[in-house]
DNA sequence: AGCTTAAATTAACAACTGTTCATTTATAAT
DNA sequence: ATTATAAATGAACAGTTGTTAATTTAAGCT
C-alpha cells in the first residue's frame, strides 16, 4: 500500500482541485469552466491537471457526484413514528430542506444541478430518481399513515406529497436565484414555516 | 421606405436565422452553441450572419425576447368577474399553464429559460418579474376577491397565490423535462387538473 | 549516497471560437 | 442597360479550447 505514504501532496491538490472546479462548475456550468481557469485557480499549470484526472469530464462527474450524495432522509427512526406527530413531522421535513437551502455548499450544488439540468442526461434522471421520487416516497408514506390515522383528510398520499414538495422547491429555487445576485432573502427565507402553517391547515382533518 | 421593397429575400433569412437560432439555444444553451453551426443549419456561411445581426448575442436577444411574449394574462374580462367563479377561475388559470406547457414554441422558450437562468442576470430578474410577479399579482387579486365573497376561507392572498403557482411551476419544469428526453408525459398531464381539484378542496369554504 | 516514483513544467498540437474584410453574386430602381 | 444596394462568399485574424508529450523538479525509500 504505497498510497498512504506518497498521498501527502497528491490528495492535498486533487482536493483543491475539486474544491476550485466545485465552485467554477457551479457558478459558470461545466462547458463555460476551462480546464487553465481551474489550473490557474488551482495554482498549478493545465497540464499537471491530468495527472490527477483523466480529463475534464471526469473532474465535473467527481464533482456532480456530490450533487446527490446528501440523502436528506431522516431516517433517524422510522417513518411511522415520526409521521404521527403530524404537522410538527412536516416542520422537521421542510426544515431540513430550509437548512440544505443556506448551506453553502448544497447551494452550489443545487445551482450546478440547475445548470446542467437540460443539458446533462444524467442529471436529469437523477434529479427525477433521487431528488423527486425519493422524497415523494418518504412523504406520501408519512401522508398515508396520517390518514389511517386520521390526522389528515383522506385523498391520494401520492398527491398530497406532490403539492407539499412543490413548494419547497419553488422556494429554494427562488431563495437560491436571490441569493446568486447577493439579494437579500429575508422575505423568503420564511416561506418554508408559512408553507408548512398553510398546508396543515388544508390538509388536517 | 426601401425596407419593404427590398426585404423579399432578406427577411426570409433573418427569420429562418431566428427560427434556428431558437432551436439550438434552447435545446444547447448560448455557449455551447456557435454561430457556425446556426449558419450551416440555416445554409448560409458564417460571415453572412453579420449582413443581419451585430453579433451572436444580438441574435440571442432577439430570441431570448420571445421567452416573455407570452403575455399569459386572461385579461379578456377584468379579474374581479372571473375570480366570483372559484373554483372555475382556478380551473382556466391552470389550462392555460398547462397549454403554454404542452406549447412547442413555449417549450422552447421555457427551456431556455431555465438553461440561461443561472448564467444570464437580466433573464433571472424578468423571470422573476414576469414570471413570478405577474401571475401572483393576478392570483392574489383574484384568492383577495374569492375571500371577500366568502368563496374560500381566510388567509394571506399573496400566501394562497404563491402555494398555487409554486405546484404549477413544478409540474412544467417535469414535464418539460420528460419530453426533453422523449419521456412520456401521460401521469403527469393530468396533474394540473389534479392539482386545482385538491387545492379548491384545500381552500373552499 | 543513489534509485524510484509522483507531480509539476514548458511547449506544442489540432480543432474550434467569434468576428472582420475584400470580393463576388444577385436583386431592384432609374 | 446601368447603377445602387443588399446578401452571400472565401479567406483570414487572433484568441481559446481540451489534450498530449518530453522534460524537469521534488520527495520517500533502501
Amino acid at each position: 500500500m504505497p498510497e498512504n505514504t506518497t498521498n501527502k501532496k497528491t490528495t492535498g491538490t486533487k482536493q483543491k482541485i475539486l474544491k476550485v472546479s466545485s465552485a467554477l462548475f457551479s457558478e459558470y456550468g461545466f462547458k463555460a469552466t476551462s480546464v487553465r481557469k481551474i489550473a490557474s485557480e488551482v495554482g498549478i499549470r493545465e497540464s499537471a491537471l491530468y495527472n490527477h484526472f483523466k480529463n475534464k469530464e471526469e473532474i465535473f462527474l467527481c464533482v456532480a457526484k456530490e450533487i446527490f450524495t446528501t440523502p436528506f432522509s431522516q431516517n433517524d427512526g422510522d417513518i411511522k413514528e415520526s409521521a404521527l406527530k403530524g404537522k410538527a413531522f412536516l416542520q422537521k421535513f421542510a426544515m431540513q430542506y430550509k437548512l440544505l437551502t443556506f448551506d453553502k455548499n448544497n447551494e452550489n450544488m443545487f445551482r450546478l444541478l440547475m445548470i446542467e439540468l437540460f443539458q446533462n442526461r444524467e442529471l436529469r434522471e437523477q434529479f427525477m430518481n433521487e431528488f423527486h421520487n425519493e422524497n415523494i416516497k418518504i412523504l406520501s408514506e408519512a401522508f398515508f399513515i396520517m390518514m389511517q390515522n386520521s390526522l389528515i383528510r383522506s385523498a391520494d398520499p401520492m398527491m398530497v406529497a406532490y403539492e407539499f414538495l412543490s413548494t419547497l422547491f419553488y422556494i429554494r429555487l427562488q431563495i437560491t436565484l436571490l441569493r446568486f445576485d447577493g439579494g437579500s432573502t429575508t422575505n423568503l427565507s420564511t416561506q418554508f414555516e408559512k408553507h408548512v402553517e398553510f398546508f396543515w391547515e388544508s390538509i388536517r382533518v
